[in-house]
DNA sequence: GTGCCGCCTTGACCTATGTCAACCGGCGCT
DNA sequence: AGCGCCGGTTGACATAGGTCAAGGCGGCAC
């Protein structure tokens, strides 16, 4: 049982709680494994609960009617999943699937709206999550309508590159159909950007492994959402 | 004074608290008013505080480095402004500039944060708020991303159609200018898609007023994403 | 009135990116 | 080995919508 206090202490919207805390948390959560490709939730689903992902990786997306669909997050551990819908009162405002095998912690909707009013600092806390997820939307939005696919991409690479602290080398966590998803775009034209970008040494593909090789240039196309040609 | 409580409890995620706690919000609300197009704050501004709409409007907006903006909201009467940089502890993510004459209330990061831990109701309020905001944004990235221009051209219709409680006229709140921005696009842009639905006797452009003659046309240009011509 | 200015519209043009279709290489399975 | 499949790439093509430039219109100042 060591493990899932540990789990849930490494969770950010959990983390410096009390011992006593961490073990009202984990009474009132529920262990579930997913394999790839299962649907977490649907959009419309009711919001009776939300989850925190342990292991393995969970994307959010919005389908068009044509069947087209757009990436909203891609969630991996210790990040919560579906606690909007919980907290806005509301059913899923989108689709939840497994993209790796996956372990989740699931929490009631009930057992967790009564752990937050016991627990002021809770609140605060996840007050913050929400906020920083707020505000990676910003950027998300205003990468869509202001920048071009090129410039997504560098900036997509870029933040890698930070949160893998690799300056060189990252590696991409999700196949790049995805990641075209992620980005707005399709298989065909990230693969063609892949490939302008590689003729113009900003870097180089190998796989899901990515030289970066000219960082300035890439902030450059990042920040004026286009590559020069 | 009264006014100003009355306000207060008008705002949502204050509304429904007793007349004590609205108290304590006022005395740490601070009054300001600003002209049509002051700056309220900056992209990269210290988030020391955050703000209420009383009166007026105030456009929330990123800029490219070219200077295209793209507006995030359009925020009225009743909306919080700037709380997600306060949750989060960090700068402003965006530009907020009034675009009417406008009154806000402030109020200071360290007075509501204390306030917060005195008041979980008001802390699960918040919570609220914010997750409705996560929903909004969602819809617009996938508007943003799933849909073309005429399919958020008439979602937005739609949307305004239902707050506007008015299924035959909605009025435009905001420029067409602004409207475009919002929509991510540009005005000329818009114009001609005003022109080619109005071609198509889906709608009636006069000025702001705009008539909606089709509304079962109009859910399907915004549900398929686009007009077929 | 006259003129200026902001907002909007219109036209001609260009480009990024989506669509459709073919194809390639690796990998697991029989 | 041979097969099918999946992820990725490439090419030819179509088009939404951005850019640039010009002009119209209504309101406000003087």
């Amino acid at each position: 049982m060591k493990r899932i206090l540990d789990i849930i202490n490494n969770i950010p919207a959990f983390n410096g709680l009390s011992e006593d805390q961490l073990k009202e948390i984990k009474s009132i959560a529920v262990d579930r494994r997913y394999n790839k490709g299962e649907i977490i939730f649907s959009e419309g689903d009711e919001g009776n609960g939300f989850y925190v992902v342990v292991d393995g990786q969970v994307k959010i997306f919005k389908l068009s009617p044509e069947g087209k669909e757009q990436i909203l997050h891609i969630f991996g551990p210790g990040d919560p999943v579906g606690e909007v819908a919980m907290f806005a009162g509301r059913s899923f405002p989108a689709n939840a699937e497994s993209i790796t095998a996956t372990r989740l912690l699931f929490f009631a909707r009930t057992d967790f709206l009564d752990l937050i009013s016991a627990n002021p600092s809770l609140a605060m806390k996840i007050l913050a999550v929400l906020s920083m997820r707020l505000r990676r939307f910003t950027l998300q939005i205003e990468n869509l309508s202001l920048k071009e696919v090129p410039g997504r991409l560098a900036s997509y690479l870029i933040v890698l590159s930070e949160e893998q602290k690799d300056e060189q080398t990252v590696t991409l966590p999700i196949s790049k159909g995805q990641l075209a998803s992620l980005l707005g775009t399709i298989p065909e034209t990230l693969s063609r950007i892949f490939a302008k970008m590689s003729a113009q040494n900003l870097i180089e593909v190998q796989g899901r492994r990515i030289r970066l090789l000219d960082h300035s240039g890439l902030e450059a196309v990042s920040e004026q959402g286009r590559v020069s040609d």
